[in-house]
DNA sequence: ACAGGTCAGATTGCATACAATCCGAGCAAC
DNA sequence: GTTGCTCGGATTGTATGCAATCTGACCTGT
């Protein structure tokens, strides 16, 4: 839908805010620290222009502060903030996965939904969970929660979703996400949920993902306390 | 909160921002209508850089499309997108209402609670609904929603509502919401979400809400019709 | 020592010039 | 008539210079 023609090759803008966004959610920067343009723009060998953007950017998706004639600095994500982001992430993906299976799945998201679930089936198949095997499974994980969001055809859904992974959250939970067989009992609810959508049976599969969401939550909050 | 030192004076581009949502939102664009920067630049007699940036800045509220090398044009607000985004927006508020059940009233936004709805009563005392009276309740309204939303400090979900409610339906809901007896029900659902919130019964306060919002959207499904 | 004022460097805000890209009119070839 | 190309105005993307504002060090007077 928004990237189609092979011409719009993105902009330094676009391409800066995407670098600094990734820079930002590793934690490369301290939570609080300003972030100065001109400093950011030698780095990116940019000028002050697209750095700008790019910040006013960031800005509109939560991840960064502004204060005018004192620009921007990186957003502050304390605890408390992170478990609602939790929260209002389950809701509404609870929600996504009820208005996908109110609706029902056409035949490319089924299939679509199908490779991705028989692709953490294969990864999961040898029964350990290898060093290497985790980005392939962050992958998939987030191609199946992306596929739904697209399938519950609700714009501002996928918005709202897309703003509440915004959250430097990463490195915690994939701390938490790889331990014990919590893997495979993440996959497992996505099969469920998918067999949910597939009856058409609303009500479960809004609880499902809840619950989903809402175990990853409680891995997090077990974790943080360690 | 936000604004609280007196030399923070709204910069330029925040000021174009302000204005050209307001146009957005009283439908003074076409719908798809494209947003080119120097016209914006000269009726608002600043340069393309403020507009620039206020254009960025509205397209990540989702008022605005952005296409690179081809700038910005007023998104479409279809009849689905409207109802979807009530949707969304009777969840989150839903879960506002949850979460400041749960939590709890402190003395100050009891009050201030307490104060808006009187306000909503004297006005409503009178049995009719001059047309002088729409914008005041209008903004009573919006205070209710806004106060409560604070209350649930939650900050995400006050991000994505603030989002939700950008779209263009003003026109569409102040036509639906002044007729009959609908402002009376809408202002009692206040005062029973509010009781609801006092009990701390936080299953009654979501669903209480989840109705209130439900039932604007039917009314405005039903204006669309006629 | 301390309060307050002043000034200079640093940083953001804005305007403007130039480069890159888009897009449609007009034309040429078939 | 249609297809494809070229070209030029229009529009966006970027860089840069200057103005406005902030910040902190320093100084001065009490």
């Amino acid at each position: 839908m928004t990237g189609s023609g092979p011409a719009d090759r993105p902009t330094r803008s676009v391409s800066v805010a995407e670098q600094l966004r990734s820079a930002i959610l590793a934690g490369t920067f301290q939570p609080g620290e300003r972030l100065r343009e001109v400093s950011l723009g030698e780095q990116l060998h940019v000028s002050r222009t697209p750095v700008r953007l790019a910040l006013q950017a960031l800005a509109g998706d939560g991840l960064l502060e502004y204060a005018p004639n004192r620009g921007y600095s990186v957003r502050a994500f304390d605890r408390v903030a992170i478990l609602q982001a939790f929260e209002v992430r389950a809701a509404l993906e609870g929600l996504a996965a009820r208005f996908t299976a109110e609706r029902g799945l056409d035949d490319a998201e089924r299939a679509g939904l199908e490779r991705i679930l028989a692709e953490g089936d294969a990864l999961l198949q040898t029964g350990s969970m290898p060093e290497a095997s985790r980005a392939a499974y962050t992958r998939i994980n987030a191609a199946f929660h992306e596929a739904l969001h697209r399938a519950s055809r609700n714009r501002m859904i996928g918005e709202m979703l897309r703003i509440s992974q915004q959250v430097p959250l990463s490195s915690y939970r994939q701390v938490v996400a790889f331990e014990h067989g919590l893997v495979r009992r993440r996959h497992d609810d996505h099969h469920r949920i998918f067999e949910a959508i597939l009856l058409r049976d609303a009500g479960r599969a809004d609880s499902l993902m809840r619950d989903h969401v809402g175990s990853i939550r409680a891995a997090f909050l077990g974790a943080g306390t360690a």
